[in-house]
DNA sequence: ACCGTGACGGCGA
DNA sequence: TTCGCCGCCACGG
């Protein structure tokens, strides 16, 4: 995956990353759940590792919503155009969502420990 | 080295 | 149930 010069990637990013790779399509973790994975924290400070993702869609940060399953942030914006694809790539990957936008139960990921 | 800023989360109102 | 506040922790200036 990330097999470039990386070195622009600190170290908690590169955990962030291998992290979200595990997550596979048709289903979807949280910020919360991601940083309880890699022992961080902070599930904001994952958010902020996602935003900077240069590895999408390969590493998949669009699985990644908020604990309430509400749909979260795509690319650094929290509500428009990015948001609308974040939902639309969830979507084609057989993703369902209830009438308040948000992810229907049922289909999270949990990390079972490999890293 | 300090300070402000977030794709967050839990809790009280 | 939605809103606001505060705590979290990694980063860039």
């Amino acid at each position: 995956m990330m097999n470039q010069t990386n070195e622009a990637l600190t170290d908690f990013q590169r955990k962030v990353y291998e992290a979200c790779s595990q997550i596979p399509a048709g289903k979807v973790s949280t910020y919360g759940l991601l940083a309880k994975a890699i022992s961080c924290g902070s599930a904001q400070a994952v958010g902020q590792a996602l935003k900077v993702n240069p590895f999408a869609p390969e590493v998949p940060c669009h699985r990644v919503v908020k604990t309430d399953r509400s749909i979260g942030g795509f690319f650094g914006q929290r509500e428009g155009a990015e948001v609308t694809r974040k939902v639309n790539l969830l979507k084609e990957e057989g993703v369902k969502f209830d009438e308040r936008g948000r992810v229907a139960q049922g289909q999270l990921w949990a990390f079972s420990r490999e890293g």
